[in-house]
DNA sequence: CTGAAAGCGCTTACAG
DNA sequence: CTGAAAGCGCTTACAG
């Protein structure tokens, strides 16, 4: 006798009573058969026989016991998130936009923080397959991976869908969604120009992540374009860490030629940037400018406020799950020309003019 | 035939090639009930029958069916994690404990999200029994909530463990892990007042959410102990986001009776606070001090780095996760006495004696 | 449109 | 110690 409090929109909690498909034939005096049928294709059923199949739903409170439809359907509906970082808070609004598609999809999703750099890629490639999740979405790999997850998807034919970073070559089989990092990066790159800065430096992310890459091309491109040189230091990795990024703006401030302005890979480190040269007796935007990149929400309550590329982080992790639904309900699709989404340069405070 | 070059430490990828029980058994002559047995519980086997059964499972690469043992076991080693917002810091750290521990003991997490403003009681409740899940973490509830979950407990014999936040009555016969909020909000207070504050205002969390509740509470009984009186429109909320707090802290520097200094709820808000005090063209900590809560990462890199109350969130992680453990593996023991961890008042540079 | 039956892959009493 | 068999709850050709 279900407890009419608990009671909500669609009827009954499901799974709440331990009742079965055979109770709910037999109270509506149907085979399981047709039950099933009820549930998973009305039409196939006279209008008749499903209200009284619906009604014994009801009365019982019953609802498919989805560990009997995965097994037997073979599918869990569960995707698998691999990202360096559950921390970044651009990560976390990536990782809303799948949440919501996930939801809309009936997906569950599970994550895996995958610190790469202490793994190695037979312990990645184990990873990817060993859970049984009805696909991957990647928001991070790096380059000796491609073969490895080639050969699980062969052998599994488990969609993948690449997220937000570049892609290498070997990992262009698969769908992607992500802007143009080159692109944004060139563009961050000719603001610093723009304002008169020659001495650019760079505190990029991890010289093994892919997610970083592109956009040290772009920056590099955009100094060659503009004939500027790149001295000998004045490119430097920041780990995608407060820490790594604060140790490489010492670095940099230590450097013999000084740059006037730092370009860093993602927030997270122009943020810990900003602290490092305020640390350092220098002010922003006066003494150095920093400039950073995904429009984290931090960016704005940051002292001074960030001017940094902005990124449709959201959207980016609906349209992700979304393909990656295609891929999983359709099949993989020979299709996997990457989706560039737009981004955006968003001008705060950070950036100036060099003094002199 | 297994690619050499797929092997890992424990031999080749599970679940890779798509072999059954059957053809393991097949192989090694023995009997399906046999091959269960190797590998579930070896001791029971011979020796002699294990090591053939063993080469059988090397050469086919096998790995049992998860799904047809999560349907047969009628377990998923699946939890699901309830929390506020995924976006804050100081919950990332408290997940990354969780995952440890759930890798530790072979449990996958899901996470759901909950805008509990947005969700009716009946919602939350169905969310919760919804998902197959073996047990459930709870890192947010709110009141009405508890109810609900008391039916969906008994009911289901759903384990549920509660996590960092302060324990209503009705939540009280759950197991649970977190600081002793009460005791921390009033050293924060009691820090404020011993620097000479005696106007001290307080930006809470929601006033529907247990998360922040037990700070208020210190708060004001830190007041009341020290005889200082709080004025009415000195606790304001702060929505637990960086916006809202930038629209308390605009309330309170209208205030007619300014406070000297502020008690955040959680570093978030304090670090959005900051920013709004400092946009108003007020100094930090001369003109007003600030005063947050967790030591999320980002306290330190804080302009001027914030002085807060740290908490062990990766620690607390962990061991809700294996008390969650306990309560899936060796049933719902009655004992539900919280664990309490320790909190720590970190001094940085946001606090100052007040003016004048 | 409906039912009887097979079967998904595994685990586990029950005999032997 | 090992095997034959039942059964977990569901879905889906296959007949009728």
């Amino acid at each position: 006798m279900p407890d009419p409090a608990l009671k909500t929109v669609s009827g009954t909690y499901p799974s709440m009573a331990e009742v079965s498909i055979k109770e709910v034939a037999r109270m509506a005096g149907v085979s399981i058969a047709t039950v099933s049928r009820c549930v998973n294709n009305p039409e196939k059923v006279t209008e008749k026989t499903r209200l009284r199949v619906q009604k014994a739903i009801l009365e019982t409170g019953y609802s498919p016991n989805t560990l009997a439809q995965s097994f037997r359907r073979g599918r869990t509906n569960l995707v698998m998130v691999v990202l360096p970082s559950i921390g970044d808070p651009f990560f976390t609004d990536v990782m809303r936009g799948i949440r919501t598609a996930a939801k809309a999809k009936g997906y569950s999703v599970v994550i895996e923080e995958t610190q790469f750099n202490t793994m190695t890629a037979d312990e990645i490639g184990a990873m990817l397959v060993s859970k049984q999740t009805d696909g991957i979405i990647l928001l991070a790999s790096m380059s000796p991976f491609g073969t490895e997850i080639l050969s699980a998807k062969s052998r599994r034919r488990l969609p993948i869908v690449i997220g937000c970073e570049t892609i290498s070559p070997e990992l262009s089989e698969f769908p992607s969604v992500h802007i143009d990092n080159v692109a944004a990066a060139k563009e961050a790159t000719n603001y610093l120009i723009s304002q008169g800065h020659r001495r650019i430096a760079m505190i990029c992310g991890q010289a093994s992540s892919l997610l970083t890459k592109d956009r040290e091309y772009g920056y590099r491109a955009a100094m060659n374009q503009s004939r500027l040189a790149i001295e000998e230091g004045w490119v430097v990795e920041g780990e995608l860490s407060l820490d790594g990024a604060i140790r490489a703006t010492r670095k940099l401030l230590n450097h013999q030629h000084r740059p006037t302005a730092i370009f860093c890979a993602n927030d997270e480190m122009a943020i810990a940037c900003l602290h490092a040269v305020k640390s350092a007796g220098l002010r922003i935007p006066d003494d150095i400018s920093v400039i950073g990149f995904d429009d984290i929400r931090y960016a704005e309550v940051a002292d001074p406020p960030l001017t940094t590329i902005g990124q449709p982080a959201e959207e980016i992790g609906e349209r992700v799950m979304y393909r990656l639904c295609r891929e999983i309900e359709d099949g993989l699709d020979g299709e996997t020309a990457p989706e560039i989404v737009p981004h955006k340069l968003i001008v705060r405070q950070s950036v100036a003019r060099p003094a002199g």
